[in-house]
DNA sequence: CAGATATCAGACACACTGAAATAA
DNA sequence: CTTATTTCAGTGTGTCTGATATCT
């Protein structure tokens, strides 16, 4: 292992370089990156009035079917509070349908509508635009690599 | 190469998978690890009454010596406007001093007090934990490798 | 009763805008 | 006159707390 850097007590403060301590420090990698990620993500959704969380809830709801908001919150971590505007500004847009759940009156069903459905078909093109320009700077491999090293890190789950 | 998913249009709602969707979407996961991060990085930062910002701001007056606000600013990409606040909280600690500068009376010089230098000590022990909690999944391979990747995706420099 | 659900009001961090005052 | 610096007052987004009403 390598030995513990000695902290040197005078830095030599001649040549203005970057900050080594910030530099590659994977947290403030992963924040910028980030960022960035979700600055080319939401500057294409605004082109079709949507935002990220739009995204994830037509997501899915396209691929699980309808869901109550308690579900789609565990579903996409978008907190249930703020699923609730999310919702609004959905079915605003009549992409999602909200109905109260005949088996349970505590629950929503949320449901799919036909024009949210083509809505999301749209979605997936800009999100497939952004991942694109996003990942420009690197190869197939190194993409793969980092979806794999990415979800290790986020609890991916180790089957 | 891998043929579209022909979007099956009846989805059985029998098994509640996560969806595939926003499972590996690059920019989705670098969301969710920047904000695992800097959660993990946040918590140990406030055991010692401290903020990511801080310590960056620390790190560069310890690397590069005494620099003004905006110099400051581009060197942590903390907007300028928001500089002036992490600055008070600063030196209000007495971490850091501000001083007009006699040679061009426009802007601050920023230098690092002894004690700032102390706290700063004390911040890279714990920011060295929070990236060892952080990157407890990966090898040290790995962990290079993600460095190495984020690096480049953030425009880290092509040499 | 405990527990889940939907909703609201608000706190907080972060990134950013726009404008003003001052000085190079 | 143009540009740079510092500062302030706000905006918008995303995450999260706490509380309430309702229902299982």
């Amino acid at each position: 292992m390598p030995a513990e850097r000695p902290e040197s007590p005078e830095p030599p403060e001649s040549v203005p370089r970057v900050p080594a301590r910030l530099d590659g420090l994977p947290s403030r990698l992963l924040s910028l990156a980030a960022l960035h990620a979700e600055r080319v993500v939401g500057e294409k959704l605004a082109g079709a009035d949507a935002r990220r969380w739009h995204y994830a809830v037509l997501a899915v709801l396209a691929e699980s079917g309808p869901a109550s908001q308690a579900e789609l919150s565990r579903r996409t971590r978008i907190y249930r509070s703020d699923m609730v505007a999310v919702l609004n500004e959905l079915a605003q847009r009549r992409l999602v349908e909200r109905a109260p759940d005949p088996g349970d009156r505590r629950r929503n069903v949320v449901t799919l509508t036909p024009a949210g459905r083509r809505h999301l078909t749209r979605l997936d093109g800009l999100i497939a635009e952004a991942q694109q320009e996003l990942l420009d700077p690197l190869t197939e491999t190194q993409r793969a690599e980092l979806v794999r090293l990415l979800t290790r890190l986020t609890g991916g789950g180790h089957p």
